[in-house]
RNA sequence: GGGGGUGUAGCUCAGUUGGUUAGAGCGUCUGCCUGUCACGCAGAAGGUCGAGGGUUCGAGCCCCUUCACUCCCGCCA
């Protein structure tokens, strides 16, 4: 009978001494000693060691052949003897005394070394080859296990009672958001399709068809540029939405579910226990300087504006009264560090475009730093107290104004939690953003803008929109955060015309206008539309976390580079005239 | 759109102040080797120093332009 192999190259055992067996799979790996040679015959599942001699027929064939040619053997399963044993591998204690052998598919010399794993290769080679670097072990085992992590995914889905659906991908452009990918009609001259930036419009529209809760695993597609956590162009994500719901029976919905496939997946990690912390955007952005939070940072930022208001210390205090502030990180037993330290500390500052970074450091023999010569005893007493601060430790201070600095606080929260070794790298630690502002205004026309979402619901709903001033509204929108990474956007929808109308018109735009940019949505919710709200997770990133990689690409399959092209499949390419021609567009 | 880093043998890299024939490890090829498992030993081949231009008696090294990969800012409802 014709066949390939009667066991892969991570089955045999012991127990199968004496069997004849036939494999097939990859030369991982040769040792020529002349007169005898070991094969290590690689496939998805493991690797078994081969043996032959002069006395094999098929001894030369495979002393000829290339590294990672593709090779069929039949042999014998023999026992290794106990000084040969090699317990590192699962298949260490037998091996295949080969009687006869083929090669199925001979491959020339290696424009990349596949089998040395210990090197770095350049991202530009290995993504030209990335069929030869995927058969490396932890790419490999990578890819396996976003393949393992989706099923789960969906098991937990299906077992929480949602049902997955599938929906456009070409689909119609959406007026906000990211930059679309467009697909130019062939039978409507001049117009286009767009990739969905995410089904968002689908999933309500499924809510108003009464299926109650949605999942997808879903391809995403945005024309933005990448980063290393963010890869460009497309990405998957776990798509959720649930009919007559709040956003706390959201949160208690996939709070289990998240927390679950962490202790699944990383079973030797701490997980934060449910119900996860929640944290309003505007407390994040003053704690921890960034709406994206790494929990496992012990390191807080206070707010002491009002200590350094009207001081002595000129520089601060001016701030303050401009509409400034001052915010400080008071770090444990680093007092006795030396100057040139706290110069470096200062130098990450000035090379991060700021002025500078201040400090206090409360040392045994008086208190140090340029901050601490200009402030009186009281303020400076009353400072200690705020952080916490005792003798041994010392204060870090950004004062400005606006984002920019609050965010430069939370850089430079990251940098002493790194470089003093406060993280925890065994942790994942959970939280979610609440509270974010529905609308914010305009830095430079002053006017009112929604700040994300507009198919958000505003809390407090119509009464909101129509009593409090708009930068005072806050909107039913969320984000899950896991070590410093967003993995998770959702919102409670806004199911109610009137009210959107009436948001709109705040943010200055006529009911013209949401009809315009709307109307499906719109249409559908003059039919009866239940409540329901939603969410999604970053696949790739999950899996980034749980593999602990650093860039997105060690997850995906087949990434594209920084710049959008895919270096092995030579795309974007050109296309033909004829092609063009049919797509209604002219050439230059 | 802006800023930074990298580009030298098939791969990963070194290359001093601008100075004779550009090096190493791995891989490849040749020879030797019957218990290795990153096998070992001996030898050989292998270079448009990303590309183009400039400065100089002389450029891998300095200057300009450009391309590719990458990190960050902007951007990512």
């Amino acid at each position: 009978m014709h066949q390939y192999r009667t066991h892969t190259c991570g089955a045999l055992r012991s127990a199968d001494e004496g069997q004849i067996v036939r494999l097939s799979g990859w030369v991982h790996r040769k040792r020529d000693h002349g007169n005898l040679l070991f094969v290590d015959l690689r496939d998805n599942y493991g690797i078994t060691q081969c043996v032959l001699d002069t006395s094999a027929t098929s001894f030369e064939l495979l002393e000829k052949v290339h590294p990672e040619s593709v090779v069929r053997i039949d042999g014998k399963v023999i026992l290794r003897t106990k000084e040969t044993v090699n317990s590192k591998m699962p298949t260490g204690e037998i091996e295949v005394l080969v009687e006869n052998a083929e090669v199925l598919s001979e491959a020339d010399v290696l424009p990349m070394q596949v089998v040395a794993a210990t090197e770095d290769l350049s991202e530009e080679h290995r993504l030209t080859y990335r069929f030869l670097d995927l058969r490396r072990e932890k790419p490999h085992a990578n890819i396996l296990l976003r393949n393992n992590f989706i099923r789960a995914c969906r098991e937990k889905m299906w077992a929480a009672g949602f049902n997955e659906f599938q929906t456009p991908i070409l689909t119609s452009s959406s007026p906000e958001g990211a930059r679309d990918f467009l697909v130019p009609s062939r039978l409507h001259a001049g117009k286009f399709y767009a990739l969905p930036q995410a089904p968002q419009q689908f999933k309500q529209l499924l809510m108003v068809s009464g299926f109650d809760r949605y999942f997808q695993i879903a391809p995403c597609f945005r024309d933005e540029d990448a980063r290393a956590d963010r890869s460009p162009g497309e990405f998957y994500q776990l798509d959720i939405e649930m009919s007559f719901v709040t956003q706390d029976e959201i949160f208690a919905t996939v709070e289990p579910i998240i927390h679950d496939l962490f202790v699944e997946f990383a079973p030797n990690a701490e997980v934060s226990s449910t119900p996860f912390i929640q944290i309003p955007y505007k407390t994040s952005m003053v704690k921890y300087g960034t709406d994206k939070p790494d929990l496992r940072n012990p390191l807080i930022i206070e707010d002491v504006s009002e200590i350094f208001a009207g001081s002595s210390f000129g520089l601060f205090a001016k701030q303050v009264e401009t509409g400034g502030f001052v915010r400080a990180i008071k770090t444990t037993g680093t007092a006795a560090r030396p100057r040139s330290w706290f110069d470096k500390m200062n130098g990450f500052a000035v090379e991060a475009g700021m002025g500078g970074l201040g400090y206090i450091s409360i040392a045994e023999e008086g208190n140090k730093g340029p901050i601490a010569k200009n402030l009186d005893a009281d303020r400076i007493q009353a400072l200690f107290e705020k952080v916490g601060a005792k003798t041994g430790d010392s204060i870090f201070f950004v004062c400005g104004k606006g984002e920019k600095t609050a965010k430069f606080a939370g850089q430079v929260r990251m940098l002493l939690g790194e470089e003093l070794q406060l993280i925890d790298k065994n942790q994942f630690k959970f939280c979610w953003i609440t509270d974010f502002p529905f609308y914010e205004q305009n830095e430079e026309t002053g006017a009112i803008e929604f700040s994300h979402n507009p198919f958000s619901m505003p809390q407090g709903e119509m009464e909101a929109l129509t009593t409090k001033n708009p930068l005072d509204i806050y909107a039913y929108q969320f984000d899950m955060v896991c070590n410093g990474y967003e993995i998770l956007s959702g919102a409670i929808r806004n199911h109610r015309p009137d009210i959107m109308y009436k948001a709109f018109e705040i943010a200055g735009y006529g009911p013209e206008v949401v009809e315009q940019k709307f109307a499906g949505m719109l249409n559908a919710f003059k039919y009866g539309a239940p409540p329901h709200g939603g969410c999604a997770f970053g696949i790739d990133r999950l899996v980034m976390l749980l593999t602990d990689e650093y860039y997105i690409r060690e997850v995906i399959a087949f990434p594209l580079t920084q710049q959008g092209v895919d270096l092995m499949m030579k795309a974007p390419s050109n296309v033909t005239e004829k092609q063009l021609r049919e797509l209604h567009i002219k050439l230059r």
